[in-house]
DNA sequence: AGGATCCGAAGCGCAGCGTC
DNA sequence: GACGCTGCGCTTCGGATCCT
């Protein structure tokens, strides 16, 4: 049937009869965790392979090979995945599968001899004459849809000289192009762009994935831009810490992080979860936010048995008033908030505390008197993470806080 | 008020690094 | 030596601030 030969997949029949005519119908999907797709993204593709299959064959059965370091990728996309046919989630190393892996018990399907499902090739770099690297700037890039380069070289992992590079390359290809975004130039994908980024993850053709491509919520300038420099922020302030992959608005449970980083420290996996917060929301609304993500996030950490770091950025005082917010201190938990104006900068933690970044002696203009008792909550930050003088006292908002980055110097210096 | 100045953000070129 | 990549210095741009 036509179907198929659109489906980007390997077809891997297991005879379990070991006769050439009874077989179950596995296909195979790979995915990587280097697609920049968060793993949520990720099952939505697999869910709609699995649709078309469905409709192409009678009993099929899928086999998903995802090629990730450590567990949590592998985990979470198996997690996520709707299981509407017998499905196995692998790692990429396990090249044999059997039954057993599958969720559910399998239909044999009677083939006529030499009936051998026709597929579509699975995507190849080579294939478009795109290098490796420049495709990962334009999956990056259909997430994000309009970027600066800042943003992009941050979410990819590449410094910021390098990606201007690859930009132009996209540029020339017609892929990408320069756009003013607000106050400055930055990149938009263009169709073609998202139609090739669409093809190297294997998503079927005439598919809907729009929806679930991107970043879902609206954010202000500042928001947005705070989140998707989280992993060159997080590198800047813990150069020990090894980062595997970043994503904005990455869906975990029942709660969707402004960023996302994935990392480890040695064997030790941990998630960096930012939130980034305005303080536009009132005190309320926010004290009932939090202690709900805070609860979810403990229990996923607890299932998985990894670790979470959970970061609050936004003005001095959401970020002193985040506290109160927090009902509990979990033991797999640890939960630091800075400043968004500090770029690079974080604060000293260990598991398991809260601990801030911002200098408590320090006057802010605009300061309104705390609502709470400071020293009712738990433990003290150990450390302040900023160390630059204002360079003046003299107050000087008038439009909020989104135009007060004036007291930092320079976002490239480092502590130390 | 209006011009001068400052400053942060983005951009460009290029030297230089390590790896194959 | 080509390749993939980083670091750094310098320019440009535009808004905010300062000064008269």
């Amino acid at each position: 049937m036509d179907i198929l030969s659109s489906l980007p997949l390997e077809w891997v029949p297991i005879y379990p009869m070991n006769r050439k005519d009874v077989v179950f119908d596995v296909f195979k999907h790979h995915i990587s965790y280097k697609d920049g797709l968060p793993p949520y993204a990720q099952a939505r593709i697999i869910d709609l392979i699995t649709n078309r299959l469905i409709k192409a064959r009678q009993y099929p059965t899928l086999w998903v090979s995802v090629d990730a370091p450590g567990d949590w990728y592998v985990v979470e996309v198996k997690r996520l995945v709707k299981k509407k046919i017998p499905m196995t989630v692998q790692p990429a190393w396990k090249t044999i599968v059997i039954e057993r892996n599958f969720s559910q018990s399998i239909h044999p399907t009677y083939l006529r001899e030499g009936d051998l499902p026709i597929l579509a090739p699975r995507f190849d770099p080579a294939d478009y004459g795109i290098k490796e690297s420049v495709l990962r700037v334009l999956q990056i890039m259909a997430r994000l849809k309009t970027a600066y380069r800042p943003e992009i070289a941050s979410l990819a992992g590449f410094s910021e000289s390098h990606i201007r590079n690859l930009l132009k390359q996209l540029q020339a290809e017609n892929l990408i192009e320069r756009r003013r975004i607000g106050k400055y130039e930055g990149y938009a994908i263009r169709t073609k762009g998202l139609k090739l980024a669409h093809r190297s993850w294997n998503i079927p053709k005439g598919v809907h994935f729009e929806k679930h491509r991107g970043e879902f919520r609206y954010a202000g300038e500042r928001h947005r831009r705070v989140s998707r420099r989280w992993r060159a922020w997080l590198e800047a302030a813990h150069p020990n810490i090894e980062i595997l992959e970043s994503w904005t608005e990455a869906p975990l449970f029942y709660g969707i992080p402004d960023a996302l980083i994935w990392g480890r420290k040695g064997e030790h996996e941990i998630l960096f979860w930012l939130e980034v917060d305005s303080g536009h929301s009132s005190k309320k609304v926010m004290r009932r936010n939090y202690s709900h993500r805070f609860q979810n996030a403990y229990q996923h950490a607890k299932r998985l048995g990894i670790s979470i770091v959970f970061c609050i950025m936004g003005p001095p005082w959401v970020v002193r008033f985040f506290p109160s917010c927090i009902p509990y201190l979990y033991p797999n938990m640890t939960i630091i908030g800075q400043d968004w104006r500090a770029f690079g900068k974080l604060p000293f933690y260990e598991t398991g505390g809260w601990f801030s970044g911002i200098d408590n002696r320090k006057k802010y203009p605009t300061e309104k008197p705390l609502p709470f008792d400071p020293s009712q909550y738990p433990p003290k930050p150990k450390k302040k993470g900023i160390s630059t003088k204002p360079k003046s006292t003299k107050p000087k908002y008038s439009k909020g806080f989104d135009d007060a980055d004036w007291w930092y110097r320079g976002s490239s210096e480092r502590e130390e």
